[in-house]
Parts: structure tokens; C-alpha cells; sequence
DNA sequence: ATGAAAGCGCTAACAC
DNA sequence: GTGTTAGCGCTTTCAT
């Protein structure tokens, strides 16, 4: 067994109090005389004292542990670099101010909240959460203060704070761009699975918007809601008179287009313009480079941490919430339209 | 604050012991009335019970919670796919025994012992670990079970077990593969700041083990100690009758290779073969794209944790340790020796 | 079948 | 200055 703060006491000659005292008071509260001091600095040395942390929150309540929940983590399909770079923007801010990370293997909406409300975290970080009914329950139960990132301020969820990005900017932009390369027929691909999620349907809404601002016609064949494997690729491309760019919602999706073009005989960004959504390293590397609109990952989830620790210090979530403006990613997979000749 | 076990006892009219029977006892020794037992389980849901998890980990010095420590964190410069792929393995393997991974912010050795040693985790898997009589000491005073991974097994640390690539075996087949093309003036480049390193020590002597075995010639010339940005490429590729390929030790190093060459004039493959090593999916991003030596990061993170759990039930660590091999794969930096006309 | 009681290791309010 | 004491919330003998 590890040495105890009684031992220490003990062998110092003096209560555990004392030794609390000396090794954790706070500068002013010290009113050991220092030879005593000294004596217990020395014998918890010799003796290897290590305070208990679980004694000591448990005590006090405080653990200075922060979790981090992964929707869907069993697979870096969702684009190997986003947790990457969400875990090094929330460790640049959390690590400083010793504070642990903790990854939570309880997905199960069921029981989250036995996992949130255990006293083992201060805070959490929620990737990607739904906006149904059930979660903002979860939200308004949660014993802790979230923060939820990469999911659209939730009006009815006044509890936590969110951090998004501006999908409906990113999509303007990405229209803006093809509008300047001279396409006027932009077909919005989703898929099927992902549908309801909050950044997919933004990233629709923000599609309709966009073509509307620019006085574009926008017809419901102007959206198609794929598989995962976007299989009806094959369909529309047969189709007379289709469209002359695509707008992907992911850049999973965007790289499977470039994938089904190359299969169709299709060629990218010459015969078709193609634009993903996140823009990490992932559109480097496929055939062509995707062309993206980009979140600012690391920044968006440095700002998650740092507005979980204002919470959890007390502030209100209210005005801790922010949208982080996209950005575009001009990138191999788009080009001017070919005008007909 | 929370409901405490004591609050649901009272509401329920019985005693905190038969609470927590009820609530966690095992199967076999719940010794308690049926109806009671209902009573119970109805009163903790309706106030919401959550076991305090503090409480419960303090008095059975059990936490379900394993840490990782990431040396140098702070930079996705080691590879942004490794820690991904490293989290990813380890997850699979722990989040089904419903263990949660703590991410520390402690990479001060002087005082790691005290993260480690503060009863919070049952278990370390320690990436990347240096390979000195400091770190040999901490091994050795380390009160919890270590895995140390892309750390070769070493012989001194019997506490610990070791989870590793055959850095040897895939430099070998690195050199094989330009042997195949026709090299044989091969150089090997590591980088000064990470010389020390257990990886680049062993990459080192496994290439002159490779180039030896061959029957070729091993000069010191054949080794070079370049700084971080790889300043002394200038100065090699001006250099008379000069090797026509470079192993690097790294995937990054490889990659500033062919950044300096690109600035240089010298064409790859056609003038030179490069080969890195690790071969993440940022390989595929360089330009070319970078052959490379993999390693298996998910599949040894997985064995780390599997191996790390059978620690923590009183395995010995002596048997556990394991190396796994390494493979190649062949992207569009390296080329046939060229025939001097 | 149920409850009383003794801690796990620590902190902090309160005595002296 | 220093020690005594009362818990933090829970588990687990050991009585009854």
C-alpha cells in the first residue's frame, strides 16, 4: 500500500493536521513554526508521500478532470484528424491548468448520465450531440456543466454552452465560389444516415440560402439525400442535363463523390466541380485534392475548454456560447464551368 | 448536490447497508427481501440515486480508469495520425470492460510519480518512453502497472511490459526494396534532437545490420545527424558521386526530404529514392507520395491495453511484452536505380 | 434478512 | 502553533 498522511504524521512526531497543513495550505494560512515544517517536508520525502487524490476530492468535491465524449468513436471514419485536432485544441487550454482528460467509453444516452453525475468529472465536452428530445432532457439533468461542440446552439438547452461553426457562412462560401467559376446547376448531397444531424441539416438550410441570395433557381432536385456509399451516383450522373457541381456535406461524402466520378468515367474538376465540408488533412489526400470548407477544429474545441472552465468556476453559459466562422479550402476539385461550345 | 446513498436508505426506510446490497451487491449474496429490494430500486430512481464513483473507488482502491501519457504532446508534429490511431486501439480494447482513458498533463518526470501515484488510475500505457537511468528509476518506483509503448523491451525494467515495432526488421525491408531497384549507395538520416531515442537508435543499427548483410560497404558517410529542418541536405546533394537513395527515420523527416529536394532541383524519384518511417495516412499527403515503413500504432495500442489489463489483474509483466513486425509500403518516392548512360 | 459500525485518506473548523 | 474531531459517500464485516 501507498504511504498514508498518517504514517507521515507519525513518523514526524506530530498530527495529521499538521502535515496537511505544511503540504497543502494555502502560503498564508501556514502557522507551523518551520522546523516542523521542515521535519514533515523531509519525511514525506523519505517515505515517498503521495497524497490521495480520490481521499481528497472526495473531500472537497473537486477534480479537476475534465471528460470528452466521442459520439461514434468506434471508427476514425468520421475523418481521422477531427478528434486529433479536437483533443490537442482542448489540451493546449486544459493541460496549463492541470486539469486531466478523460475519454468516457459510455456512448449509451441510457446511462450517460450515471457516468456524467459520478463526481468523477468537472465538466464535459460533448461532441456532435443530437437535438432531439431525449438529449435535452440529458441536458437539463446533467449534474455537470456541458459544453457541446460541433452542434448548433440548442435554444430550449439554456444549461449548457455551445460551439459551432457557422455551416449556413461555410456553404454560402462554398457557393460563392462556384457561382465565380461560372456554375450555376449546384446539386447538395447528404447522406441518408446523418440526414438529421444539426451540422447536416444547417449545411442544407445554408444551401437553400445561398442559391436563393444569389437569385439562383432552387429546386428540390437541387438536394439529394445519397447512401453511405452513395450508390445513386450512378443514377444521377446518367441523368440529361445535370447539374455541374456538387456540394458535399462532409468531405467523406465529397471524397466518395470523387471516387464514383473516377469509377463513372467522370472527370473531376474538369467534367464536374466537387466541394467537401471540414477540410483536415483528409482532402489532401485524395484524387484530385478535395476542395473544403474548413472548421477550425482545434480552435473551436480550445474555446470549449476554456468557456467548460468558466462554467465550471460558476459563469453563466448564456454568453459563453460562439459560432466560428468558416473558411474555404481552395483545393484540386473544382474548376470554371466548360462553356459549351 | 447529489443524492447521496443515505438519502435514498431514509426515503426507503432502511438502512445505507441494505442500499447498497441492493444497489451493487452481487448476484449471489443478495441477501435481502424482494419487496424491500423494489422499494429500494424504486426510491433510488425517483431521486435520481447516482453512486457517488469517488466514494466507491476510495474504499475499494479500484477506478476503472487507465492513463496514457503522451510524450511531447503539445504538437501533432509526431504524425497527426499516430495519437488517433493509438487512442482508437487502446479504446477498443478498453471501453468494452468499461474502463475510461485519462489523458495526463503531467509530462514533468520530476513529478510524474505523483500523478501516477495518486490512486486515480490502476494502470499507464507510457508512449514513446526515453531510455535513461531517470526513466529506469521512475519504472522501478512507479506504484502502478506501466506499458510502455514504441519503447524497445528493455531489459533492466522488469516491471514494466513493452509493446514495440521491429524497428529493425523494417529498415531491413526498406533497404531490401532499394537494393531490389538497383541502390546501393543508400544513406540513412536521423535527426539530432531525436538521435537519443530509443526508435532512432534502433533504426540506426538496423540499417547498418541491413547494409552489412548485404555484403555492402558501411561507411560513416553513410550516416548523417541533420538538424530539424534538414539544413544539411544543401550541402549533401552538392556533393560529388552522392547516394542515390535516403532512408529517413522518420515519416517527417522523410517528407522534408522531399521538400529540400523539390527546392533543390533534384527530382523524386527519378534523381533520388526516399523512404520515412510509420507510414500513417499522411504519407499519402506528401508530394510524392511517400514510401514509407509502417507500423501497426492501432493494433500495438490495442495489445498495450490488453496487456496493461492483464497487469492490473497481477499478470507478470516479463511474458507480455511483445514486438510487433513492421511492413512496407510502396508509394511514389522511391524509383529503379537509373543507368548511368 | 437487516442494521450498526468501522473505516478508505484526506481537509478544515474549531479547540487549546 | 498544534491537535482533536467531524465528516466526504461508500462498502463490508459482524452482530442480531
Amino acid at each position: 500500500m501507498a504511504t498514508t498522511i498518517r504514517e507521515v504524521a507519525d513518523k514526524a512526531g506530530v498530527s495529521i493536521a499538521t502535515v496537511s497543513k505544511v503540504l497543502h495550505g494555502r502560503a498564508g494560512n501556514i502557522r507551523v513554526s518551520t522546523e516542523k515544517a521542515e521535519i514533515i517536508r523531509q519525511v514525506a520525502k523519505e517515505l515517498q508521500y503521495r497524497p490521495n487524490a480520490l481521499a481528497r476530492q472526495l473531500r472537497s468535491s473537486r477534480t479537476h478532470n475534465v471528460g470528452l465524449i466521442f459520439e461514434n468513436f468506434n471508427g476514425i471514419s468520421d475523418g481521422p484528424l477531427y478528434y486529433t485536432n479536437l483533443l490537442d485544441g482542448a489540451a493546449r487550454v486544459l493541460f496549463p491548468q492541470h486539469y486531466r482528460i478523460t475519454i468516457l467509453p459510455e456512448i449509451d444516452h441510457a446511462n450517460i448520465l450515471g457516468s456524467l453525475g459520478d463526481g468523477q468529472l468537472e465538466g464535459v465536452i460533448w461532441c456532435k450531440l443530437a437535438r432531439t428530445p431525449e438529449v435535452l432532457k440529458l441536458i437539463h439533468e446533467c449534474p455537470i456543466p456541458i459544453v457541446a461542440m460541433n452542434t448548433p446552439p440548442y435554444p430550449g438547452a439554456t444549461e449548457a454552452a455551445f460551439v459551432s461553426c457557422d455551416n449556413e457562412g461555410g456553404i454560402d462560401l462554398a457557393v460563392q465560389h462556384l457561382c465565380e467559376l461560372g456554375h450555376r446547376r449546384i446539386l447538395f448531397v447528404r447522406e441518408e444516415e446523418e440526414a438529421l444531424t444539426p451540422d447536416s441539416m444547417a449545411r442544407l438550410k445554408g444551401f437553400e440560402n445561398a442559391i436563393r441570395r444569389r437569385g439562383l433557381r432552387f429546386e428540390l432536385q437541387d438536394i439529394a439525400t445519397w447512401n453511405w456509399d452513395l450508390d445513386q451516383f450512378d443514377t444521377w450522373v446518367e441523368s440529361k442535363d445535370r447539374h455541374t457541381a456538387i456540394i458535399a456535406w462532409s468531405e467523406r461524402a465529397g471524397a466518395q463523390i470523387l471516387k464514383r466520378a473516377a469509377l463513372a468515367g467522370v472527370s473531376v474538376p474538369n467534367d464536374l466541380s466537387v466541394i467537401g465540408f471540414d477540410s483536415t488533412q483528409f482532402c489532401e489526400t485524395t484524387k484530385p485534392r478535395l476542395t473544403a470548407v474548413r472548421q477550425p477544429i482545434a480552435e473551436m474545441a480550445g474555446h470549449a475548454a476554456k468557456t467548460l472552465l468558466a462554467m465550471i468556476s460558476g459563469e453563466s453559459p448564456q454568453q459563453l456560447s460562439f459560432t466560428f466562422p468558416c473558411t474555404l479550402d481552395v483545393r484540386d476539385s473544382t474548376a470554371p464551368l466548360k462553356v459549351e461550345a
